[in-house]
DNA sequence: CTGTTAGCGCATTCAA
DNA sequence: TTGAATGCGCTAACAG
């Protein structure tokens, strides 16, 4: 492959020249500058990144650390973050943390060792005090779905509570008023945000919270279908019920359907993240948007900008969940539904 | 971070030595290794991948192209792909081409001048003469889900004939003998490949091959559900369906209960890939799996035997699919099930 | 506006 | 077994 040597020669003048051409810096007169271009066409000239990156001491590699790429949210963060990146010419690394604080800190080490510019963090098991550890580190890095003090400048994250109280005030306003929950791991910051926002929206309803309503799920398949399992041996009547994600929520649907219960009329049930399998269940799912794509790409422009200096409007680090209306949650027992807040739910 | 120059000067010794001990290339004394190291470890060296990639005009990283990130079965075999790389502490980049021939030049061109090591590719759109046109560049690259006659040492497919045998043979061995069929689009090798195995099973059981029981998709959910709709009007009978991929097969269900038929009694439905979602549906998706994750795995072990001479045993480029059974089909009108090959049908 | 020069941090000859 | 010298391809002062 040539080399910028090969094309000063080419068109010969001296390599700064060609240097300058290349990365438009500083003043060349449009003969020579036509000159180089030809030479590099001619040649096929492609700069040497590597080189590049030597020289600049900047590697135009962002890292990315994912619990896993192959869920659906992940994988929307990904390609979110991706797109906006490469439009810019930089180029996207990734490892995962598999939601283990020790593969998390080697994911990180990794990704600084390959001397990425800046990281791009969704981490789950490593506590805020290692971020603000790390914060006058040289490789900046941005936090996404946590909120840490100190450090809000550089995080990106979901309303949580918003979202739960949503899911819950939508069921509310159809007219239930028995809403079982089934939440997130505890000790995981938005499975604990979504929850009290499902708390605030029964409150409000005046609704009497129980505590036997609401089962500790793990953001699987399995504890969804657990969860109902568990749920519906209580012997105590609910109408309704919000999963705190919609991987949840699939496994409601498939253990209430083991109880011989009809859906959406015996049971309506809304998720959380509207990941793409939503739209698939039967009935599709009612659910809350997570934009994760947009945080993605809000993350990479906080980055273009503040690492690769480029103008960029502006960079919004909170982001509001909104519901999606599906036909997984009807009003209880076919009764008509209560509506006065249809229509502006997401206001 | 400091170089390796001071270390040298730390330690005592001089650059090279510290590079030999580095690499563990050429002999070094115990004495001044345990200096190296010792001095390497007070000042936490990391080396430096951007000058060794430099010197060594190697980069390290690995390009993988895929059309999009977020769907399932790409997402899984960029998993496969990191996870296999980053063990031998390779790195992973990745390129979309959204199936679009234009996109998928420039991510491959955008890879190479990245100066990728070595390329993973699954094209959907460029054609097998632009493949071996490439084949003696610089940078080597290894094909997923293609067979490309002429550089077969470097793809590793799918046995999509078998699979889509497997899926309507299933039907077959159940008491189905009026079988629609929903494939991938025209053109498309993996789809055409699909249908083959399809009217193989029929032939293979003495079924007519009626060409209106067939209708082409897109792959895509909605084209499942116009499938569906279509296959309906026609007036024609049939008791089952197989669906080229999973997607179409979410989208089939939905269009069948869209006109009333009871799932899995009144049609049973059979998909392809065993993507995660087919567990979610209702009824569970019995389907062909496409071990995706694997041959990703695979790939990336080529390249490192042969790009990184890694010591390797075997590299397998065909892969088998198999049959997952689940609940979405079943004997027809409740007849009960010729179960003849039933316990061996993937052998 | 253009050319010269000196590194960026490391691997790798070649001598010693 | 060790060290000195050279170059990977490019950017960035500094001169001119």
């Amino acid at each position: 492959m040539a080399t910028i040597y090969e094309v000063s020669k080419r068109a010969g003048v001296s390599l700064a020249t060609v240097s300058r051409v290349m990365n438009d810096s500083g003043r060349v007169s449009d003969k020579t500058r036509a000159k180089v271009l030809a030479a590099m066409d001619e040649l096929n000239y492609r700069p040497n990144f590597i080189a590049q990156s030597l020289a600049t001491n900047r590697s135009n590699c962002v890292g990315v650390l994912v619990p896993e790429v192959s869920g659906p949210v992940f994988a929307a963060m990904l390609e979110g973050i991706e797109a906006e990146l490469r439009e810019a010419g930089k180029f996207t690394i990734f490892a995962t943390g598999h939601t283990d604080p020790d593969k998390e800190l080697e994911g990180i080490r990794f990704l600084i060792g390959r001397r990425c510019d800046a990281l791009i963090l969704h981490i789950e098991s490593l506590d805020d005090d290692f971020l603000l550890s790390q914060k006058n580190d040289s490789t900046p890095f941005v936090i996404i779905n946590r909120e840490v003090e100190g450090l809000k400048d550089r995080c990106f994250t979901l309303d949580n509570e918003h979202g739960g109280y949503l899911a819950t005030r939508y069921l509310v306003d159809q007219g239930h008023r028995d809403i079982a929950y089934v939440s997130g791991p505890t000790g995981w910051r938005d499975a604990e945000d979504r929850f009290v926002g499902h708390k605030r929206a029964l409150e409000e309803a005046g609704i009497r919270f129980d505590e036997r309503l609401c089962y500790t799920g793990d953001y699987h398949e399995e504890g969804g279908s657990r969860a109902l399992d568990a749920l519906l041996s209580l012997d105590i009547p609910f109408t309704a019920v919000v999963c705190a994600n919609d991987e949840m929520a699939a496994g409601a649907m498939a253990s209430a359907r083991s109880h011989d219960l009809v859906l959406p009329d015996d049971l309506s049930i809304v998720g959380f993240d509207n990941v793409p399998l939503a739209r698939y269940l039967h009935p599709k799912l009612s659910t809350v948007n997570y934009p994760v794509a947009d945080m993605g790409a809000m993350a990479a422009r906080w980055v273009l900008k503040n690492v690769y200096n480029r103008r960029i409007d502006s960079v919004d680090h909170h982001f509001k969940p909104t519901l999606v209306e599906r036909t997984s949650a009807v009003a209880p027992f076919g009764r008509s539904a209560d509506v006065r807040a249809r229509g502006d739910i997401n206001g």
